[in-house]
DNA sequence: TAAAGGATAATA
DNA sequence: ATTATCCTTTAT
C-alpha cells in the first residue's frame, strides 16, 4: 500500500479531487485499521469560492484550510455531524476537498453515504483536525489494484446560498457506485 | 419537509 | 455574553 506523497495534494484542487476517487482512506487506532475507498468528493476552491468556509477569510476554524496541503480539516456541522476535508494546493490558498462518501473496505461500521455518516463510520472527530495525512495512522493510499473509473460531475450539495458557485460542477463521484450519497 | 444540535464567528 | 449561521441526518 503506497501512501500518497505531499506533492499529490499540492496541485490544482479539481485535479486532486478527481484523482482522489478510488483511493483508500486509511485510519489506524491502537487496535484496529479502518479502510474506506473514496467514491465521492467535492472540491472547494479557496477564498474566492463562496461555498467554501475559507471564503470568509482566515479564522480560528478555517486557518487549517490555508495551511500546507496534505492535512485533514475536520469540523462539526449542525452541531451533530463531523465532516472530513483534505487541504490542497499551496499555503494561503484556502482550498480543500470534502470527502462525502467511501465504500467499506475494512473494519467500517455501518453506512458511509454522506459526510456525517462517513466520519461516524471511521470514528473521525475534531481530534483529527489538522492531522497530517503523511502520518502513519491517518493517510490516503494508492489502492493495491487500480481499477478503471467512470467519473461523474455534478453540482455540490447543500450550498444553495453560494450564488453562482452553487451551480458549479465541483462534486465528483464514481459512476454507478452504490455507496454515493445521492445521484 | 422540518427540526435538531453544538460549535463558530460576528455583534455588543 | 448573546445570537445567527451552518458543506447534514433523521424522523415525521
Amino acid at each position: 500500500m503506497k501512501k500518497l506523497p505531499r506533492a499529490f495534494y499540492d496541485r490544482d484542487t479539481v485535479l486532486v479531487a478527481r484523482e482522489l476517487l478510488g483511493k483508500w482512506l486509511v485510519l489506524r487506532t491502537e487496535k484496529i485499521e479502518r479502510i474506506g475507498k473514496i467514491v465521492e468528493v467535492e472540491a472547494y476552491l479557496g477564498a474566492h469560492d463562496l461555498a467554501a468556509h475559507s471564503s470568509k477569510g482566515v479564522t480560528e476554524r478555517t486557518k487549517i484550510m490555508f495551511g500546507p496541503p496534505g492535512h485533514a480539516y475536520v469540523y462539526l456541522i449542525y452541531g451533530a455531524h463531523h465532516c472530513l476535508n483534505v487541504v490542497t494546493e499551496g499555503e494561503g490558498n484556502g482550498a480543500a476537498i470534502l470527502l462525502r462518501a467511501v465504500e467499506p473496505v475494512k473494519n467500517i461500521l455501518g453506512r458511509t453515504c454522506g459526510p456525517g455518516l462517513l466520519c461516524r463510520a471511521l470514528e473521525i472527530d475534531r481530534r483529527l483536525n489538522a492531522h497530517d495525512l503523511l502520518s502513519d495512522d491517518f493517510f490516503i493510499a494508492e489502492p493495491e489494484a487500480a481499477e478503471k473509473l467512470s467519473i461523474v460531475k455534478r453540482p455540490r450539495i447543500g450550498v444553495d446560498y453560494a450564488g453562482v458557485w452553487a451551480k458549479k460542477r465541483l462534486r465528483y463521484y464514481i459512476k454507478e457506485n452504490p455507496f454515493v450519497s445521492r445521484t
